[in-house]
RNA sequence: GGCGCCAUGGUGCAACGGUUAGCACAUCGCCCUUUCAAGGCGGUAAUGCGGGUUCGAUUCCCGCUGGCGCUACCA
């Protein structure tokens, strides 16, 4: 028997859109909190808002999750097919007097009835400020006999529920500390709706105590609802588990990361070539450190350090150059065994991957090739973009490199002397290929960097490449002088 | 408007009463060099403002300012 549960955390996004930078990260604390603490971690979905749901972006967020390698080990459990649980609770928390139906119309936005657009800034400029106290609900009040009289009328009611008047509502937060607001200020909160489905509050109360969860882990826009949470927790007459809000992740404008800030899905760092690995280390740097200067983070390492203590307070802003710096870092250290199956998966959707690659001799030489241009790649898409050549023939040549290194007349000759050199050659190695090109530079007294590269422009038709000889061995013999022979028709005429 | 949270270079984090305020990204320069990265070395750059408390404040307290969050029959 353990005297200390099994710690329980969740995540509960819900499918009004893709899975944001921000929820990932919230994703990430809390699957890191659960791996360390050799604790479960729970997937939820809180799709309650028929309104705005989208069921088909369940999957597109679960995606996200995997790639991330985030695995839950519960569900994913979806509030809408629990519905029964939330009445249950509400009718409980109404018959108990905690709570009490309220017939007032919805009140709406902006004059519509419909939720604010996601875009739209609230009203600028002094606008009406709201004032919503409890005290605005006359519901709160209503004698039996108003309300039975409400009820024969069939006016569908929701239910609200009825904060003290008086005292304070306090909880420890893991990250924030000790936190107390004065009941007045909080109203009359909704817990189901009119038409019978739950809000956000009930929802999370109801299935967080269901569920067991023992740390909420999530978002410090939630810090402000916390305090209804806890006089629900109190009013169901359960303990309220631990709560730990972690900053946000703002824009570079420091707003809230949104559309306009371009890339927020997490789907689109996938898409743009990043790696998990690195995904995931820099967005566990957000918002948390280990306390020393170490930011490189293996997964394990992650796992290890991880603690709330090392949660900051403060907002943080999404820094992209930042993740690519780590991205590059991971695309040249990682193991080489690691980077293969990514490469392998982005060459396979350019239509350059080769069986051949899959085993023995030819997966030698494809692990040899990664590792080689690896050093100057960012995005994995780059083994398809400008490291093609080492993988297909069908390759361009790259304007700016033509322009840069084909300039001198004389290479036409040039390059013709040195296939031909190349094709007697006995020995295809390293050495011999320098000393082929060095060779020719001398008798021809040019520069040997002339040579060198005009000849990487026309076996890899781009300027920026890995070093030559070595690009030459990766290729092999024939290869390299059947290129050098097709290029030359494209060199300037002499 | 009300309530609350936050505040170290451009950005992410350290320093949890005493450091020449540290590290990383970005940026600038140098080295290396076969293009371009990587790598090495070095530079520029921060405690929002004003009061306290203290022998001593980045650190503790108050005010201001700024940013953010909540204030929905959204989550």
């Amino acid at each position: 028997m353990n005297i200390a549960p099994r710690p329980r955390v969740r995540f509960a996004p819900s499918p009004t859109g893709y899975l944001h930078v921000g929820g990932a990260r919230t994703a990430l604390f809390n699957w890191l909190y659960a791996r360390r603490q050799g604790g479960v971690f729970v997937l939820r979905v809180e799709d309650t808002d028929a309104g705005r749901n989208k069921p088909e972006l369940v999957d597109g967020i679960l995606e996200s999750l995997r790639w991330m390698g985030l695995a839950w080990d519960e569900g994913p459990f979806f509030q809408s097919q629990r519905l029964e649980m939330y009445r249950a609770a509400g009718a409980q928390l109404a018959a108990s007097g905690a709570a009490y139906p309220c017939y007032c119309a919805p009140s709406s936005y902006g004059g519509g009835d419909a939720a604010p657009p996601d875009e739209v800034e609230a009203p600028a400029g002094g606008e009406a400020p709201r004032q919503a106290r409890k005290s605005a609900c006359p519901c709160r009040k209503l004698s039996g006999e108003e309300r039975a009289e409400k009820q024969r009328q069939g006016v569908a009611a929701a239910i609200r529920f009825r904060v003290p008047e008086s005292g304070a509502t306090s909880f420890d937060d893991a990250v924030f500390g000790a936190r107390e607001v004065q009941n007045e200020e909080i109203e009359d909160f909704v817990l189901l709706r009119s038409n019978g489905l739950p809000t956000y509050q009930l929802g999370v109360v109801v299935d967080d105590i269901d569920m067991r969860i023992t740390h909420v882990i999530r978002g410090a826009d939630h810090l402000s609802n916390t305090p209804k949470q806890v006089l629900l927790y109190r009013a169901l007459g359960v303990a309220p588990p631990v709560f730990a809000h972690v900053p946000l992740i703002l824009g570079p404008d420091r707003t809230r990361m949104s559309k306009r800030h371009g890339a927020t899905s997490v789907e689109s760092y996938a898409t743009e070539g990043f790696l998990p690995e690195a995904f995931r280390n820099f967005l566990a740097l957000m918002g948390w450190s280990t306390g020393d200067d170490i930011e490189f983070l293996t997964t394990a390492a992650l796992i290890d350090k991880f603690s709330l203590e090392g949660v900051s307070r403060t907002n943080a802003v999404f820094d992209r150059p930042k993740l690519e710096w780590f991205n590059t870092q991971y695309l040249q250290k990682m193991p080489i065994e690691s980077l293969l199956p990514y490469v392998q998966a982005v060459l396979r959707r350019a239509g350059l991957w080769k069986e051949e690659w899959a085993s023995g001799a030819g997966q030698e030489w494809f692990a040899r090739t990664v590792d080689l241009v690896r050093p100057r790649t960012r995005l994995l898409p780059d083994f398809a973009g400008w490291a093609r050549a080492f993988f297909t023939d069908q390759f361009d040549y790259e304007e700016a490199a033509r322009t840069k290194f084909w300039k001198e007349p004389r290479l036409k000759d040039l390059l013709a002397t040195l296939a031909a050199g190349y094709a007697a050659l006995a020995e295809w190695n390293h050495d011999a290929c320098e000393k082929v090109l060095r060779d020719l530079a001398a008798a021809q007294n040019v520069k040997a960097g002339l040579l060198i590269n005009a000849t990487r422009v026309a076996i890899l038709g781009v300027g920026v490449a890995p070093p030559l000889f070595e690009s030459m061995l990766a290729l092999g013999q024939d290869r390299v002088v059947a290129r050098l022979r097709r290029a030359i028709p494209h060199l300037p005429p002499n």
